[in-house]
DNA sequence: ACCACATCCTGTTAGC
DNA sequence: TGCTAACAGGATGTGG
């Protein structure tokens, strides 16, 4: 599914090529994927039409697509949506609910799932999503993490997908940082040792920057704004690995389902630890 | 404020 | 072999 360093990729990607280019037309845009947008699917048609792309940027998971008027298109993928900038002449796979033309290219969303989102950002307004700090950010650290976790009863792995939080971390490199930093994910968030929430800080910025080095995880759907696949998955540890060794000690990788999700962890790499209760009010 | 759980959706897989 | 049912999960809404 899209996370930070997927979403990034293509940010990187659609950064490079749209700046400059206008909307010729809007050519599909399916009101079912237009979700808490302040204009709905026609309207957002003919605000684009015309308009010129002058950045692409991007937030946790969110794209935002900025026109020259001030105003933005927010994208979200969702688990199993795609974006991709290809030929108008190239066909349109099925699930494709938006398609923006630019000239002889056409940028097409493609989500079987439909947990994708389209919204339209009026100049001046905030979008309606509520997002943390950015874990690549020089602003994230251990101090983040001691602020966010503190007298938190939840799983550290619950923390971590909570994109108020921190924005951009999904299923698979919560697992990942998880088992990088040493930690079961079930672990209350509250009970982490300054040190552990160091190694977690560190690992969340190595497996996010390691990733958007092999251009992200391709595991099912995604592929970048080229259609290419990433290559990330060859370097996961534990993240669809259950059943199978852990890459350091050989034990079996083990699944279980914490706050819905499931999370993948080594039982001997990350030993459920006697959590260190401060209060004995008792 | 915090947390658990349901909801949306459909391709894939497991089970009968 | 073919059908049905369970499962996957990001963000959000609801209810405790």
């Amino acid at each position: 599914m899209p996370e930070l360093p997927e979403v990034e990729t293509i940010r990187s990607y659609l950064g490079g090529l749209l700046p400059g280019k206008s909307i010729d037309a809007v050519v599909r845009i399916d009101p079912r994927m237009v979700k808490r947008s302040p204009a709905d699917a026609e309207a957002i048609a003919n605000l684009l039409s015309g308009r010129e792309v002058i950045a692409v940027d991007r937030r946790g998971k969110f794209l935002f697509l900025r026109m020259d008027t001030g105003d933005a298109l927010l994208l979200h993928l969702g688990m199993s949506g795609r974006l991709v900038a290809e030929s108008r002449e190239a066909p349109v796979p099925i699930h494709t609910h938006l398609i923006l033309r630019f000239g002889d290219l056409e940028v097409r969303l493609t989500d079987p799932r439909r947990f994708g989102r389209v919204a339209w950002v009026p100049k001046g307004v905030q979008p309606d999503v509520q997002l943390g700090v950015e874990p690549l950010s020089r602003h994230f650290g251990t101090k983040t993490l001691q602020d966010a976790f503190h007298g938190r009863r939840v799983a550290v792995k619950t923390a971590l997908l909570n994109q108020q939080l921190i924005a951009g971390l999904g299923n698979i490199y919560a697992d990942e940082a998880l088992f990088r930093a040493n930690i079961h994910p079930e672990r209350a968030a509250g009970s982490l040792t300054v040190e552990e929430m160091r190694r977690l800080a560190r690992a969340v910025k190595h497996v996010l920057r390691q990733s958007l080095e092999h251009r992200g995880t391709s595991f099912s759907d995604y592929v970048d704004a080229l259609g290419h696949p990433g290559e990330n998955q060859a370097y996961l540890h534990v993240y669809g690995r259950e059943g199978k060794p852990c890459r350091r000690c050989r034990q079996r990788i083990q699944r279980v389902v914490v706050g819905g999700r499931s999370s993948h962890f080594c039982p001997r790499c990350q030993a459920q630890q006697p959590s260190i209760t401060v209060r004995s009010a008792d």
